[in-house]
DNA sequence: TCCTGGCGCGTATAGTTATGCGCTCCAGTG
DNA sequence: CACTGGAGCGCATAACTATACGCGCCAGGA
């Protein structure tokens, strides 16, 4: 698939545009304009503004408050999953996730950093990692959370659950 | 301070801000703003915006690539360093980070996760991790980075770099 | 009490971003 | 070749967000 020598116009343009937001506190789309003639791609506003979309490239605030945009949270629950959970299972109370050799301890600290509903707390080997389940969970539910954090796509918050909130 | 008990108006829409980002995909400050209304809190999009900045809350790509509001990054690096990083020093080529007993592991995959510029790889013991310096960085310069990433924000702070100006 | 300064907020509007429409450039087909 | 469908993009503009300005409210000092 995309081999690095695929230089579609598009491509690099989204290339540069990722790297640029990476690199840069960018506040507005007519920047990235400007930043992208400067390096010799010409676009406009409009193309951009698709460009980021595709990308999946959002506006967060920066340390004194203004908005810049930002690459999707590379520290998130679901990257971490796609890249590092090989298998996920469940046993009575335990959801089982099998990774890479070395892989675990990060699996299982972007969980507990996750925070989930019904994840009492998590201990890792090497290569596996335990989820514990609250009490009145089971292994399978946690098991399938997981599974949705990993195929869902991005990093959001937006659910039901009505209970355990802290706010309000 | 902020007790419970205190009931500003202004801070009883903030906090019911926050609550309605965290649970819901809003896609626009006006329907913040109908939402506040059904909840009894009257609004307009000029005070929304103003309380989205105080309040640190940036737009995010959701599932469908559509723009969201969302909480400052729960799980980013400046949040775990802001949390669990007790000290971060330096000696020769490594970062020394200290932590409360068992938050090592979580600090150094949020660090591996992050991918920063001059780090070679993390190793952590049970409250302390290290930090190896790339060849051609020092210890130093990537203490001085985590110490940046800690007290400041998500993205980073640069210049444009090609002699692009972002007029106004 | 009157004055003064600061804060919070609405109004109006400037600034920024998303998108409907139409054109162009291929790739695949007959 | 001509024909057809789809992807990619610019233009113009609608949709959305930030902000300059001014007003009203309140606390502290004279």
């Amino acid at each position: 698939m995309s081999t690095v020598a695929d230089a579609s116009p598009r491509e690099r343009r989204q290339r540069l545009l990722t790297d640029l937001v990476a690199r840069y506190e960018v506040a507005s789309q007519a920047e990235l304009v400007a930043l992208l003639a400067g390096a010799g791609v010409e676009a406009t506003q409009a193309t951009v503004s698709r460009d980021l979309e595709e990308l999946g490239i959002g506006k967060q605030r920066g340390a004194d408050g203004r908005l810049a945009y930002a690459l999707p949270e590379p520290g998130g629950l679901a990257q971490v999953l796609r890249q590092f959970a090989i298998d996920i299972a469940a046993s009575g109370n335990l959801a089982v996730v099998r990774t890479p050799p070395g892989a675990a301890a990060a699996v299982a600290s972007a969980i507990d950093l996750a925070d989930l509903d019904g994840v009492l707390a998590t201990v890792q080997g090497d290569d596996t990692l335990l989820v514990v389940a609250d009490e009145g969970t089971s292994g399978h539910a946690v098991a399938t959370a997981l599974r949705e954090r990993k195929h869902a796509n991005p990093a959001r918050a937006a659910e039901p659950a009505p209970g355990g909130d802290p706010t309000t």
